[in-house]
DNA sequence: TAAAAATACTCCATAGGTATTTTAT
DNA sequence: ATAAAATACCTATGGAGTATTTTTA
């Protein structure tokens, strides 16, 4: 049975006649006259008895008619709310991003977006790189923001801002502002945990040098920035961090940056969506908002 | 859009796969795909993202979900429903009768069948018979028992009982048992008005023998079986009335039948029905109960 | 006679199928 | 290699139309 029977069938029923009911819905009058035949067949009974010109609708049609306004209605109302879910730019954001961007990036960001839409509210969930690609690969995440490029088939990448890594000591510790690449082994060194964004690009750089993580001096390895960072102000030992996390420190004189000769860590921190989902218009506004960004 | 759109859209949401809900419904997997890319075409928004091999409803989807549901419900219910009241044999039967058989015939055939249908109950509504021929022709009536034919192409006519009209006059008047034909133009007559079919049935029968109602010495016209009946006890007039009217005033000797040779009043009465109304099941049975008495 | 519904037919969209291809596990 | 969805293509049903007939007011 089609929606189109029960509204033929209705306007048959408030017309008493076929040729006004087809007048309304601008359908011929043999039309009518077939529909309402299926939906008796369909029924097994007759909804009108035709008395010469006259119509007269049977019990069944009475029953038929009290119902089936309720289900046009209800049809025409989820076409209207699909419409305006399709459109509506409120609800929330949920934004996955690994530490650094989640922590010195995002919320700049978030809040000058806010500026326009201020309807949109954001929920930002902060995991390593590996961890929120996987959640955006397995579909509990729409977007996220990382600081390495994991392959994987299923995402999208696009680059949103530069960032560059650099060898950090404790300001109190004594040692020279710029060092040679082979003097970095020898050194005690912090480092994150092996799903971070920041280590994976570190040592995407160091090998290209000839350098492999098993060949520093590690003295601990650490679940969060911060803690590096704690670790490092201690003089426990160096590590190689995101230029962002550490701007205050540097400018407080709480860090001391140490320049490597030849070695220059730049990385990008990427929007990661999925290639084959479809987005919330709230979503898409932001997405586009931040490859907005990422080209200037 | 389909019922059945909607049938198939809830059996993908809820199996997570095409294939799945193709095998709940007995169709092929493609089948299910075109159907729902109609419905999708017909939103204008995409209800799943297909991820590889797992599928994934999109918020549009979720609120169709929810509500279309409810819609397939309803579309049951409504066929349930008719199903219900197409074989109820339940609900209430509306007799219209004329004076005679409304008052004489009626009471004990329905007092009988209901013997067998203790859930059907009944109105009867007594006019003269113009006026319930007319209210089954009109279709404000779908039964009519009446007692003399009216004819009218749309009604279908059954004969009931068969029934006689005889020359009745009060006992007290002295008088012969037994007149001819040509006494009855002089004595002081009784009539029902013209709708009755009574009357009627009277008027053809002596026309039929050559006399005309303005023949008559009509005293007065009145407009009850029982008017008449009292009129006649009161020594006003003769009359002609049904012997099953006045049979018990017969009995006790209120009312005394005279004879009128060579005039042999017979008469049936109808079941009228409207040739192109449909009955709800209650009136079928009931007919169908008439229909074997008038064969009987 | 005129108005309304039914009927007969034609045309085209689409529901349904089968066979095949694409894609991801 | 396999399982699932998409795609291509075919057929038959049924929706919508025009033209005509039937029926009744």
């Amino acid at each position: 049975m089609d929606i189109h029977h029960l509204k033929v069938f209705t306007a048959v029923f408030k017309n008493r006649s076929f040729s006004k009911a087809s007048e309304q819905l601008s359908l011929t009058q043999p039309t009518i006259s077939s529909h309402i035949k299926a939906v008796e067949d369909e029924l097994g009974c007759k909804l009108f008895d035709r008395v010469g010109r006259t119509i007269i609708p049977t019990k069944e049609a009475e029953l038929l008619y009290s119902r089936a306004s309720e289900i046009i209605e209800n049809l025409e109302e989820i076409k209207s709310g699909i419409c305006r879910i399709k459109d509506d730019i409120g609800g929330e954001i949920i934004i996955g991003a690994s530490t650094i961007p989640g922590t010195y990036i995002i919320p700049s960001i978030v809040s000058e977006f806010k500026k326009k839409y201020k309807e949109i509210s954001f929920q930002v969930i902060i995991e390593d790189s590996k961890k929120i690609t996987d959640m955006v690969a397995c579909d509990q995440l729409l977007l996220g923001i990382v600081g390495a490029k994991m392959e994987n088939r299923k995402l999208e990448y696009r680059p949103l801002v530069e960032d560059e890594l650099i060898l950090v000591s404790s300001a109190k510790a004594l040692g020279r502002k710029t060092i040679s690449m082979k003097n970095i082994t020898g050194m005690p060194f912090l480092l994150r945990e092996e799903g971070s964004g920041t280590r994976k690009t570190m040592e995407r750089h160091l090998s290209g040098r000839g350098i492999d993580v098993k060949d520093l001096n590690v003295v601990a390895v650490l679940g969060s920035t911060d803690a590096v960072k704690e670790a490092v102000k201690s003089g426990l030992g160096a590590s190689i961090l995101s230029r962002v996390a550490v701007r205050d420190d540097l400018k407080l004189g709480i860090l001391r940056e140490v320049k490597v000769k030849g070695l220059n860590m730049k990385r990008s921190f990427y929007i990661i969506t999925h290639r084959k989902r479809t987005f919330p218009k709230s979503y898409r506004l932001f997405i586009d908002y931040l490859y907005l960004k990422g080209k200037a």
